[in-house]
DNA sequence: TTCTAAAATTGAGTCAATTCTGTTTTTATG
DNA sequence: CATAAAAACAGAATTGACTCAATTTTAGAA
């Protein structure tokens, strides 16, 4: 049986997290207060603090879950890709940046890259580190996958070439992000002008 | 003549940013607080905010300095490019990864950066966006030259390819930042190695 | 049921960036 | 040279993230 304890920590997590989320959406990171969290969640200051490090855990933990689900939906890709090469990676790297901005605002996303290249080694640091690397593997393995279905070279190094696509992608992603302007097709567009030179370098 | 407050302005702009430089090596970023750099600078704590906006973009002005030169290094290099399309890449991005850290600290470079994608709309914000833009340009510039002496091909883009390697050596460069442990030849190395699949697929 | 150690909570206090409001210095004008 | 407007300066006050010592709650043994 949970005892109690568990089932109040667990409680209270969940209760933190999501009076972050409305008020990280509603007046922006900056603008929620530590103070309004705590009241919105109806805990203390200091139980905030007993949970998550710092501010930026808290949006660590939301920044997670978005990229996780992320991830989950790129498996079905991976297992059974589209038939040409240049659609299977439009359509994976497709469902990253569609999804993306689905729990979090472009100024979420900011933030969370911010806090992750100023503090690479606070458990959200780590934690972002690690999703960027599960991403890359996700894309490696669909080269890998392209390969034994004979769309791709054999003599093409899957792992470089998984990192370049995952390297250039993230960092359109990041300029995406940077500029409230910016609109999803353009970017998608972008990318897959550069991919291009790529697919037309590596097909059978 | 420049008039007596010009000439104090421009002083005091020198002194601020010294001072900042000797204490963010010191005592890292954070560890350099306000009150320190004015105190060292001779200038009270108001006189700073009336300089810059805000601490990022003391940090700022001092990237910028490194990113100009590392700017200027490099035309040398597109003006007159190794014979071979792996060394004419390779030099210049070498250029920019052998000078990054000549005056800039990791931990220096993990802030600027971050700051740039928190604020980006902040004057530093788009002024590192800006040399990015620069950087990208003159990688560009660099295959442009390839091709006009028949090194490249002449059906790529290249201006999108530009963007390609530029975004893949940023973003390395970026993971190389927030691991202190980690060595600028590897860096380059696994630069070079992500760049051959490129070299490969351009050569006339 | 009662008691005690461990775990968790609390919120007032600390610290440092940034703002704000008078004061001083410089420049331009008669 | 006197003076008023403009620009720059100073540093006390504000603000908000984070810490820590005191208090409360829970688990489980007697």
């Amino acid at each position: 049986m949970s005892g109690l304890r568990a089932r109040q920590k667990a409680d209270r997590h969940r209760r933190i997290i999501e009076a972050a989320a409305a008020l990280f959406r509603e007046a922006g990171y900056e603008g929620a207060k530590i103070e309004a969290i705590a009241a919105q969640a109806e805990v203390s200051i200091g139980t905030i603090y007993n949970y998550y490090q710092n501010k930026g855990d808290i949006l660590g933990a939301i920044v997670s879950m978005e990229v996780n689900e992320v991830l989950n939906a790129g498996r079905g890709v991976v297992a059974n890709p589209p038939a040409n090469v240049g659609d299977a990676l439009d359509t994976l790297l497709g469902i990253y940046i569609e999804h993306s901005l689905h729990y979090l605002s472009k100024e979420m996303w900011r933030q969370a890259m911010a806090i992750s290249t100023q503090m690479p080694d606070s458990p959200f640091g780590q934690a972002y580190t690690g999703l960027d690397r599960s991403l890359t593997d996700q894309i490696r393995a669909l080269i890998a996958r392209l390969q034994e279905i004979d769309l791709v070279r054999q003599d093409i190094d899957s792992s470089a070439l998984g990192e370049l696509i995952f390297n250039n992608m993230n960092m359109m992603f990041i300029e995406f992000v940077k500029r409230d302007e910016a609109r999803i097709p353009t970017l998608r567009a972008a990318i897959r002008r550069q991919n291009r030179i790529l697919v037309a370098a590596i097909g059978v």
